[in-house]
DNA sequence: GCCGTTTTCGGCCCGACTGTTTTCAGTCG
């Protein structure tokens, strides 16, 4: 079995539960979570890293010790440290820490005290009354604790950013009807536009504090109330959605706001930046010993910091910190900045709109093109076209060409990238396309090395365009197919072919990480809806927020181009496919 | 365990709410 980043990082976030629960120095657990989240976010196996001989430790919060453990691991599939805590401590453990309430230290007195290692056992002494006893527990925590373990499974999930939209949106809406309340905001990692988020972190100006939080809690979809004290509450709603509101006065609301956004790695390398300059930095302001020096405004906290203003979308201590300070902040595409979308369906295949009526309402986006992109004739469940109907459709465009105003429709499909890499229709039809959208709707199971040759194949036939949800994964429901993304987007590069950035809230694909390596390699992205109907071109924005995330500036977005410099650029694989 | 234009040693972000603590620890974000 090859070893991943992601198997590396699960070790070191394993490592770092058990010291906790044993009570070890808490920044040398901080050192391993940290380097498990470098590994998550390295955009390529570090596996590679070392073959290339690499130095790990060039890696931040990563040392000498994390890189020897890191090789051993690559080396042996195996981690003597982590085998050594097992050994002291029952490796289920650290199930129980992801019960809310729970943390390290009632843990550890739940394990050495009566001996808990499972939430079944937790279940059981909760039951039998043996936890309110322990020191540091009570008969009300012992009550928590049943209750949170019955509804342990619903809490523990996270949203898709889509869904959590439509719960934040109509709460920000009765907020701003609540007396006193001046301004509402929903900051945290849906402000930062994760493709998920575990919460709803809402934030208010309001004088009366209290009067706020108590209007918040009679929300009607709330479901319970977890906690509520003047400043800040939290519930969950029916829908299983926690949500924090955190009130302020106004002279705090920029530093509440970029407090309360995170990430929380770029919050801790911001205040130590700060700390280091003499500044306390917190949810109320920027600190010159008693002094306030800034607070009501984002702009101004940072400021304050000696930084310029960072995009939230950026926020996660990922090098925007450093590109802030040395004035190389990334000038982020804007929905705005689109000028049209290269991949919607019609009622021809899966879609649930005509031609016309997905142009009408592509138009009314203020789109300048939109690409019609059926599905190919192997994707028998969408009903895809064959060559016969292909062509007819292409009729249909240059016919529907001739009379639209404001909108041209670009002749696409999406078609089959077939297990040997081949595509699902001949050359002969697909040379009298605009562009050709590529996809893998099949074998999602191949070896990393099988499902890589099968997509660079399919990018080398000439009429190759753009490769659509490259990873194929669905939010929460199918895990990526495995490839070797970096080969992939350098082999675009060489072809002069596009990768998508596919909107749609379950996929939301390429990823972030994808993306600057995208830009770094000069491969442009394609923003595009996937549209089955009219209404999910708004479905762009949530694209948009994935490639700000992703550092794309508009002169990295392919859709950005006016048609007249599209054209140009779709026709680029051809014209390198003389070139041998 | 990491890290370094104040440091190779001595630091490492900061505050709110809860429950059981009668002065604060634990948890959370």
């Amino acid at each position: 079995m090859p070893v991943h980043n992601e198997d590396i990082a699960r070790i070191f976030d394993r490592i770092a539960d058990l010291l906790e629960i044993e009570g070890d120095n808490p920044f040398r657990i901080r050192a391993y979570r940290n380097a498990a989240r470098t590994l998550r976010e390295l955009g390529m196996d570090v596996r590679k890293l070392v073959e290339q001989g690499e130095d790990l430790t060039t890696l931040p919060g990563i040392g000498r010790d994390l890189a020897a453990k890191i090789h051993e691991i690559l080396d042996t599939g195996r981690c003597r440290a982590l085998e050594k805590l097992e050994k002291k401590l029952p490796p289920e453990l650290p199930e129980l820490l992801r019960i809310p309430g729970l943390g390290p230290k009632r843990v550890h007195a739940l394990y050495h005290e009566l001996d808990i290692h499972t939430p079944e056992q937790l279940e059981r002494a909760a039951r039998d009354g043996r936890i309110r006893d322990l020191p540091g527990f009570g008969a009300r925590t012992e009550a928590r604790i049943l209750e949170t373990l019955h509804a342990h499974a619903d809490t523990a999930r996270r949203f898709k950013l889509a869904v959590a939209a439509q719960y934040a949106e109509p709460l920000v809406e009765y907020l701003q009807g609540v007396k006193g309340v001046e301004r509402v905001e929903v900051a945290g990692s849906y402000r930062r536009a994760k493709e998920t988020v575990g919460d709803l972190d809402v934030l208010a100006i309001a004088k009366n504090g209290d009067a706020v939080t108590r209007a918040f809690t009679r929300y009607d979809e709330v479901d319970s109330v977890l906690s509520r004290g003047p400043t800040r509450a939290t519930v969950i709603l029916g829908s299983g959605l926690q949500v924090d509101l955190r009130v302020v006065p106004r002279e705090s609301y920029g530093a509440a706001l970029y407090y309360f956004t995170g990430s929380r790695a770029h919050n801790i390398a911001v205040r130590r930046i700060a700390q280091k300059r003499g500044l306390k930095v917190n949810e109320y302001g920027v600190w010159r010993g008693d002094s306030r020096i800034a607070g009501d405004d984002e702009k101004k906290v940072l400021k304050a910091i000696g930084l310029p203003w960072i995009p939230p979308e950026l926020r996660e201590n990922r090098g925007e910190i450093e590109a802030a300070r040395a004035g190389l902040l990334p000038d982020l595409v804007k929905l705005s900045d689109l000028r049209g979308d290269l991949h919607a369906h019609s009622r021809a295949t899966d879609g649930h709109a005509s031609i016309l009526e997905m142009a009408r309402a592509a138009r009314a986006h203020g789109f300048e093109y939109l690409a019609i992109t059926d599905h190919s004739r192997r994707l028998t469940v969408a009903h895809g076209l064959d060559r016969k109907r292909l062509l007819a459709q292409i009729e249909t465009i240059d016919q529907l060409n001739d009379r639209l105003h404001g909108i041209t429709l670009l002749k696409g499909i999406e078609v089959d990238i077939l297990e040997d890499g081949r595509l699902d229709l001949p050359d002969a039809v697909l040379e009298k396309l605009d562009l050709v959208v590529g996809a893998v709707h099949s074998s999602f199971d191949l070896s990393r090395a099988k499902q890589t040759r099968r997509i660079l194949r399919a990018m080398d036939n000439p009429y190759f365009t753009l490769l659509a949800h490259p990873t194929g994964r669905l939010i929460d429901r199918r895990a990526p197919y495995d490839v070797d993304m970096g080969r992939l987007i350098h082999h675009a590069r060489q072809r002069g072919c596009y990768l998508e950035l596919n909107a749609h809230p379950e996929r939301l694909d390429l990823l972030d990480t994808h993306c600057q390596m995208a830009r770094e390699e000069g491969v442009l992205v394609a923003v595009n809806s996937d549209a089955h109907s009219i209404a999910d071109f708004d479905n762009l924005r949530f694209g948009i927020g994935q490639a700000r995330r992703g550092w794309l500036e508009k002169k990295d977005v392919l859709n950005t181009r006016t048609l007249r410099q599209l054209r140009r650029l779709l026709a680029r694989p051809r014209r390198n496919a003389g070139k041998g």
